[in-house]
Formats: structure tokens, C-alpha cells, sequence
DNA sequence: TATAATAATAGTAACGATTATCATTATTGA
DNA sequence: TCAATAATGATAATCGTTACTATTATTATA
């Protein structure tokens, strides 16, 4: 049988924090924020956690390039932007072309569960300091 | 100055290699498939003129869930799917949605440059083969 | 064609993000 | 309260990628 999950004051502090904002966090930065309230956390934990929450469905993670995984407590389908300057991940406010995933499955023959889109360029705060 | 950029064969090795196939391969596959022609060839130099050639734009790199990097020698616009089960990663052949470029611009006011798309799913064979 | 200048390579060490290990601690059901 | 066991913290290990450096290959010039 499956093994039992037992709940956890740091995975519901991860989950929490990662709803509460909306700057795509790496691991590195919710260890870095979430250590104040629990001082004896493990980068470890953080990770375990984040792919643990990523299968249940309760996080995505986010890919593009550059060194670290980022991750977004918002599930719903969404458009991501990276900025190529400072590196920040925001969220692109605009309708999710749905249909692609049908003209995608068409095109290949494949099961098609869900698609990723990063826009890259230069964010508005580094073009307004260039 | 800017250093100039002599030629190698190495790098023109990889290069004809990335655009004679379609399967996106990382840069220990090239490496591995190059070995036979170039015996003395080193991983270091399969990254750095891969990474050379992103910046010339002779080349893309694909970055999705998963372990390495890809590698695109087709640097048209165009989507990928990645398959969940075998990791092999395939080009889609449906019409590239570049007005979404201008939306994203529109909400958010970067400069965007360019998207990556990639979908999801289970690859044909591997629905095959279940 | 020989030579000098220097970019590129091969080999290897170093690095950084992520994962694995394991003794200890926390959670949960009885 | 107790027993069973999942989760943690601390740390080691892994793996993809980058950096370093002596040697080799390329290229322009004499």
C-alpha cells in the first residue's frame, strides 16, 4: 500500500509562503525567508517538500534558463516572463491558449496533459534603468 | 577589441551534427556520438561551443523539467513536447503564436524577445507500448 | 612555406543545485 | 501514553556544467 502522509509544520509553511507571493521563489530563497520562524530547517526539507508538493498537484515548478528551479503556488495555467537582465520571473496576465494543447496533440499523436510558456526579453524595471 | 573567432573543427563537428537530427540531444549525447570522429574530444569542449553558438545564434538551447539541457540546431520559431514517461523531447509542428509576444508586452511592459513553449504529456510510442 | 600570435582544445579540478542517507524527532492512530 | 512510522536536520554524495591551464590548432603575415 501506499506509505501514509503524516503532515508537517514545515511543508505547510513552504506551501503557505509560496501562495503568499508571487516572485517565483527558488528553494534556496524559501529556506533563506523561512528560517527565522523555523530556525533548525533544512535546505533538504525544502527540497523534499517542494517535489513532494509539486506531485500532489499543490505547486508547479517553473524551468527556464538559468541556474535554479523556480516555484509558483498558483496552479491555475498561467504565462510566465523572465527577464534576461536581473533574472526576476513574473507572472503574464493574458488569456492561456488552450486550444494549443489540442492542435499540439493533433500535430504528434501524444497525450498532451499541460504546456509551459516563459516569455524572455528585458522586464520593465531594467528597461526603465537602462 | 573583441577576440576574434577562429574556426574549429570541433565546433563544426557539433554544429552538422545538431542539425542533422531532430531528437534534441544534450551535450553528453553529442559528446558520446562525436567520440567515434573526434577520439580526443573533451566534454568541456562540447559546452563550450554549444554555449558559444546559443550566443552567435547558431543554436538553441531547450529547457524543460528534467535533468540536462537540449540542444536545437533549428532556431526557427517552433514548440516542443517532452514526454513524462520516456523524457524524450520531440518538435510540434503547429503555427507559432507569435502575437502572443505582443500581448505579453501589452501587460506587462517588457521588452519581450522571444518564448519558449513546451508541452507535456506521454509520447506516442510510450502510449503504444502501455 | 615558415613563423608568430593567439584562439581552441583536452584533461582535469572546481562549482553549484539537487538528491540521498541516516540517526533523531514529530505526527498519528490505537 | 505508547507504538509505529513518516518527516526532519545535518551532512555526504551526485550530477550537470563551468573554470583552469598547459598544449595544440588556426590564421595572418613575412
Amino acid at each position: 500500500m501506499a506509505t501514509a502522509i503524516k503532515h508537517s509544520r514545515q511543508r505547510d509553511a513552504i506551501l503557505t509562503m509560496l501562495r503568499s507571493r508571487y516572485d517565483h521563489p527558488t528553494a534556496e530563497q524559501l529556506y533563506t525567508d523561512l528560517k527565522p520562524d523555523f530556525p533548525k530547517l533544512s535546505l533538504g526539507t525544502v527540497y523534499r517538500n517542494l517535489s513532494l508538493l509539486a506531485d500532489m498537484g499543490e505547486v508547479i515548478k517553473i524551468s527556464s534558463t538559468g541556474t535554479s528551479e523556480r516555484y509558483d503556488g498558483n496552479v491555475g495555467a498561467h504565462y510566465h516572463f523572465s527577464c534576461e537582465e536581473c533574472g526576476c520571473v513574473d507572472d503574464v496576465p493574458i488569456p492561456v491558449e488552450l486550444k494549443l494543447e489540442e492542435a499540439a496533440h493533433k500535430a504528434i499523436g501524444a497525450k498532451v496533459n499541460k504546456h509551459s510558456t516563459v516569455f524572455y526579453g528585458i522586464c520593465k524595471n531594467c528597461l526603465k534603468n537602462a
